[in-house]
RNA sequence: GCUCCCUUCGUCUAGAGGCCUAGGACACGGCCCUCUCAAGGCUGUAACACGAGUUCGAAUCUCGUAGGGAGCGCCA
């Protein structure tokens, strides 16, 4: 609302095909398609799928599916086209060689034959000798005979970037505001692998860049990274986006939040049960602050997004934040969205019933049980509630029952006069001994759902032992 | 080891020198309502990591300390 006025924003999501979307990338995903649809601009996905060993074509389909499920629908993407593509990343070759031409051809890149084991050899003596373990140079000032000759040897050469030495490097981020970097901290990286795939500081800036991004939101982890980025599209002579680094996503132990957290997926949450509108509005709420408290509808979502109020502090993920959402999210549903939801074919009168008892299908089969005459052994607390009416009471319940047609008013009018209790005294054991549990759906409507044989044995059972 | 980042209630956070005896949301407790739970209404507990400084005044600025995290990879 306040900030369509601002000039459009190009954003994107890069995920790599390695997994399904984690909760983590599904926020970074939704903060940049939020600030894209805020401004009218474009959101693009790109698959980043450099990696042939853990990519996986089936990542990829579930990573999309995910992402719309969660209604993060992209304006240029591997799927849809656009006029940057291709997408994904394995797919761009081509221009990927371009550029490795260019900057070979200025010096601004060269072969390095290093060994993985010499290496790691180097990393180990500077970080001995207590200084950070990078590239320590070696094949920077290489002859063109050397590089014959190690060819020759059939050593197949990575390709670094010549970091510029003595420079500093300014941006201003998104999130953290002012950073500034030291080139001469920055070892040469590679930038393509010696099977000749594009490395990931390389492919991800160049395609940034190409595609038109303006601005570039991730995780923290990337921050110090950034620098490396800048330097190379500067000596590329491409135009850089902006970055934003959002502090990352932990779990309740304040680790980053991994499988060892139960559910760290999108689709783990959506498997359980969850509504896409709940994750939402969790993901919404996690390191960023919106303009509202209230649950927000997934199309009023860009209008409330706050980009300046993108958080720095890791943001700690809980479930019990979670529910609260999902409960929001149910008590918007229609019944028969609600029916669909629960996914058992249950009756409209059930579904009304069970709904605000319910925070996931999984809460139903209880109440399905209960109606359909199968009883759960009781808990201490409930068994102390059945002690204490004792089997009178529920002889005369029993008795009470069958003159009453299945109208709870009707036997408890009855039961009252019969026994002399009354409210919570009344009902409580009742309710107990009808559905096995102390709270539940409105007793009378369960009532009328539950077999007259079970309502019986049920009554009977405690007639004759408490 | 070096470089960088982070630190307000249990959790998510508001706060950009006086509006802060620090506000909201979730969770938790109490009361009301009620056959129970939920919903709703009212209400309570609970935080500026620590220490110096700057200032008439600091959660907010500076510097240290502590704790946490990231990067320094032919992984993204």
């Amino acid at each position: 609302m306040s900030s369509s006025n601002e000039s459009p924003v190009v954003t994107r999501f890069a995920p790599s095909p390695t997994g399904s979307l984690h909760l983590g990338n599904a926020r970074t995903a939704l903060f940049s398609y939020l600030w894209a649809r805020q401004t009218g601009g474009k959101f693009i996905l790109r698959i980043e799928d450099t990696d042939a060993e853990r990519s996986q074509e089936r990542f990829r389909g579930q990573l999309m599916a995910d992402m719309r499920w969660l209604g993060l629908d992209w304006d240029e993407g591997p799927d849809v086209g656009g006029p940057a593509g291709p997408y994904a990343q394995a797919e761009r070759g081509d221009f990927y060689a371009l550029l490795y031409e260019r900057l070979s051809a200025e010096a601004l890149a060269y072969p390095c034959y290093c060994t993985a084991q010499e290496l790691e050899l180097s990393r180990k003596l500077q970080r001995a000798a207590g200084r950070a373990p990078r590239y320590d140079g070696t094949c920077r000032g290489l002859t063109p005979a050397q590089r014959i000759e190690r060819a020759a040897r059939g050593l197949r050469p990575s390709l670094r970037f010549a970091v510029p030495g003595n420079r500093s490097i300014e941006f201003i981020d998104a999130v953290h505001g002012p950073q500034r970097f030291a080139s001469n901290d920055i070892g040469d990286f590679v930038i393509r692998r010696e099977d000749g795939t594009p490395a990931f500081f390389f492919c991800n800036a160049v395609d940034d860049s190409a595609m038109g991004v303006t601005q570039v939101l991730r995780g923290d982890d990337h921050l110090a990274n950034t620098p490396r980025q800048l330097m190379l599209l500067e000596a590329l002579g491409m135009r850089c986006p902006a970055y934003g680094h959002v502090g990352l996503l932990v779990g309740e132990d304040g680790a980053p939040l991994s499988k060892r957290h139960g559910s760290a997926s999108a689709h783990e949450f959506r498997e359980r049960g969850f509504l896409n509108s709940a994750v939402l509005n969790q993901l919404f709420r996690l390191g960023h602050t919106g303009d509202t408290d209230a649950w927000v509808p997934a199309a009023e979502m860009p209008a409330h997004f706050r980009p300046q109020h993108l958080g720095r502090a890791p943001a700690r993920f809980e479930e019990t934040q979670l529910l609260h959402w999902q409960k929001e999210s149910l008590e918007r549903l229609s019944s028969a969205q609600i029916a669909q939801w629960l996914g058992a074919g249950d009756s409209a009168e059930f579904v009304e019933l069970v709904r605000h008892n319910v925070l996931l299908p999984a809460d139903a089969v209880a109440w399905r049980a209960v109606v359909r005459g199968e009883l759960a052994p009781l808990d201490a607390e409930e068994r102390r509630v059945v002690a204490a009416a004792g089997a009178a009471f529920f002889a005369a319940a029993g008795e009470a029952y069958e003159h009453s047609s299945g109208d709870l008013k009707a036997l408890t009018k009855l039961l009252k006069e019969r026994t002399g209790r009354k409210g919570s005294d009344l009902f409580m054991p009742l309710r107990v001994a009808l559905t096995g549990k102390a709270h539940g759906p409105e007793l009378a409507q369960l009532l009328r759902l539950m077999p007259p044989d079970t309502v019986r044995r049920r009554l009977q059972s405690y007639a004759q032992n408490t």
